[in-house]
DNA sequence: GCGATCCTGAGCAGAATGCGCAGTGCATGT
DNA sequence: ACATGCACTGCGCATTCTGCTCAGGATCGC
């Protein structure tokens, strides 16, 4: 879908300042508040705004810890019904099928190194995982950062 | 922070409805309309509830192909120096320090699989990255959600 | 030229917000 | 037992925003 600068800046406005409300950004911006309306209810009608919600940050209620997870997975049960066991464990944030010498790449979150041992054993225990390679995040630069991209694809 | 079952419900009824109102929210939960105001507040301001924003989905606007990258760096630079100069592209979406073989773990996204080479190019121009090792992801199966994970926390 | 599409400026009723305030229930510490 | 602090409650008020509509004007492709 195509995106222009307008959009961007929209997304921008919002982004920095949730508490923008669709009236101010119009006056910001200098265009009728239904331009405003229409170009997000399109942008949220297609799919170029996914989610716009509160993301609950697991550092800040007791889970700091967060690592990658390669999985080798039972190929009997197949992915969708392995993806969906761990799906059932709250710690697994992110699943993904990926290319390459495992099947799955998951992200979870734990209360500490320890505590991510458990959570690696209980995806173990759910006999869908055959094998699994961890890799643990010492820092986070920074993550979820689309914007940039967007704005990229609206001056194009 | 300690979490209780009337944030978490909160924060689901938000998450679930996006144009939920604060009056709404109150009328549903049956509690005051100050002691949501009071919750969202406190809950923002010590970070539980992170962003609360439009995220643009590269996906919905042309950038389909997601891979995430094992970097080794040219150690005389430092993590924050490469970070930062992967910051400036803006098809990499994420980038943590990690442990493992590595030392950088970046998520970029792409137009295409021979796109994706493009990025990884411009990357490794940087002269920030000396290595590569790219894993493409295939299918994701689920991705931010948090959720389940703060009703764990608030159900403890 | 002509139609389709988008933007504009305006208006209006309804709803939500920000703010303040006094009262209440509950746990804590003394 | 009592005082203190804290969170929740229910209420009201002025202000602001939203959802919706509509007619007119600009732009673009054909």
């Amino acid at each position: 879908m195509r995106i222009d600068e307008l959009d961007a800046k929209i997304v921008r406005l919002f982004t920095e300042e949730q508490r923008m409300s669709v009236l101010e950004a119009s006056r910001l911006l200098k265009v009728a508040r239904a331009t405003v309306q229409a170009r997000l209810d399109r942008m949220t009608g297609n799919g170029v705004i996914g989610r716009w919600v509160p993301q609950p940050e697991p550092r800040a209620f007791g889970f700091p810890v967060v690592a990658f997870c390669f999985l080798t997975i039972n190929q009997d049960l197949g992915h969708d019904a392995v993806s969906k066991a761990l799906g059932d464990i709250p710690e697994v944030i992110e699943v993904h099928t990926v290319s390459g010498d495992s099947d799955l790449l998951a992200r979870v979150a734990a209360r500490s190194n320890s505590d991510l041992q458990r959570v690696l054993d209980i995806m173990m225990a759910t006999r869908a995982v055959v094998r699994s390679s961890t890799v643990i995040v010492l820092n986070t630069h920074f993550e979820g950062r689309t914007l940039p991209l967007l704005e990229a694809a609206a001056r194009t």
